[in-house]
DNA sequence: CCCACCGCTCGTACGTCGTACGGTAGCAGT
DNA sequence: ACTGCTACCGTACGACGTACGAGCGGTGGG
């Protein structure tokens, strides 16, 4: 979680601009490097780092809705406003939370086969967002800026090479398949919703597992019997759940594999020279 | 915008349960047919579909801050409350709003031309959810359930029927090219964002533009001369901007391409039986 | 014709949120 | 001891979603 990386955040991109901490420190670590002094005021029994690392730990337990300045500070001990300091405003944290993230993708090694390589990144990209459920609301309409982030597109743009690729297909390639990723785990978590839906809906009625089921089979049958949607109902009748949730890794693997197909034929051949 | 489907929503999805009026108005329905006679009472001036109708309009013209009851209701000269007796919940709301935009899809022709058709639909889907940039944060974690989404999925197994595919299979490559879209979509609407933060920041520090090209430049510059990220950086020299806005629709469609490539590999020449 | 009822509208109020503002506590230097 | 800065936080404001229940204006029955 510390930054090891000399944190090179794209100016001005960050939300809210820099926190009034960083201002100052940036100002006053300059004076006292010419003076040779240590800083007058109050240690920081906070910082960046703690409040960034508990909203995650937050995030995680208690999902998006739980991701207040309040409940955060909370977790710490700590006023709410204290947070302030360390983050300008609550869409920096969030920026925060999500460079963040990239900092614990497993750093796999690089075999120089490239269509390995590609698979596995695409699937820890993805086991990653997956192991925490609020992402997707945030993370659709946030840029992924930040070092952590970098350094992943870096790590990936390394792939590439490896097999002695660059230009700008490389790129467009890489791009295609986080795109298909960011849409396979945002899929998901919207399968996962609808989970939650039909259990809520389960208890505020009063109903068993059963039963419900019953209700659901119920609706299908008159889908089916409406007459409008034949190719569905058919595949309703081969026993195809369009949301089946254990057949959700074989689909996100089969798109992914499709997907590699293409971008190996149009890759591979013509020679890294583009 | 008429709901000329028999509104097949399934049950118990719709986050709150049926609205008081939904429930009212069946009971009341069926009260009436046996004694042929008219409802008394106030003859209402909203509607559930003005109530979408308005919410989409306020949300396109304004962004997802501005989808709140309060605002949604100012819009049509109505108390806050009042749309309370058409939908149950915000969420509601959302989940309607998402399903009427399944709605403006056009129903372009299926020619039979498998991989033609699929791209056409693929791109239509984009330029659906292109047009309305507050979806994607509300998409992600609300499952697409309702009458018009479902109609939708009816029509792009049309197409695999038509070129005389069913089964399983046919329902995980569907399913790869909507996540694709998905992803697609996210990845732009987030390229807007960072668009905008960087407008934001410029009037807020008053820079002109040049100047902010300059502070960019120099960002990049730093970037480089860390050495940290050598392919990040030989990309950079060959002038590719990892977010380039003019090279959206080459990107989208060379993943598209990539993924058809696949899926159409492992569809068409096993033939339809699988 | 009036009344009771019901469909519908909405004002008020509560609890939540992000955060602007100003105050204060503790430590470093003089 | 005093000054000044860093770090912390209590209070308050204006948004938000929405529970509650009062009120209004049609309608059908008497």
């Amino acid at each position: 979680m510390a930054d090891d990386d000399e944190d090179l955040w794209p100016p001005f991109f960050l939300s809210g601009g820099q926190s009034a901490q960083e201002q100052r420190v940036q100002h006053r670590m300059q004076h006292l490097r010419e003076h040779g002094k240590r800083p007058p005021g109050r240690a920081g029994s906070l910082s960046r780092d703690e409040i960034v690392r508990t909203a995650l730990a937050v995030a995680d337990a208690e999902g998006p809705h739980a991701i207040s300045m309040r409940r955060i500070a909370r977790e710490l001990n700590a006023g709410t406003m204290s947070l302030y300091w360390y983050v300008s405003s609550k869409e920096e944290l969030l920026d925060l939370m999500l460079d963040a993230l990239y900092g614990e993708l497993a750093e796999t090694e690089i075999t120089g086969d490239l269509r390995a390589d590609l698979r596995t990144m695409a699937v820890s990209q993805r086991d990653m967002l997956r192991r925490h459920r609020w992402v997707m609301p945030f993370m659709a309409g946030r840029p992924p800026v930040g070092p952590k982030s970098l350094r992943n597109i870096e790590r990936s743009l390394g792939i590439f090479a490896a097999a002695g690729l660059t230009g700008e297909t490389v790129m467009t390639a890489l791009m295609s398949i986080l795109t298909y990723v960011l849409g396979a785990v945002g899929r998901e978590q919207q399968e996962e919703r609808s989970q939650q839906d039909q259990e809520r809906a389960q208890q505020r009625l009063g109903l068993s597992r059963d039963e419900m089921g019953n209700i659901y089979w119920e609706f299908l049958q008159q889908v089916m019997a409406s007459g409008r949607y034949p190719n569905f109902t058919e595949m309703i009748k081969l026993g195809v759940d369009p949301d089946a949730r254990e057949t959700m890794d074989e689909r996100f693997e089969f798109g992914l594999d499709c997907l590699l197909d293409g971008i190996m034929a149009r890759l591979g051949p013509p020679a890294p020279a583009q």
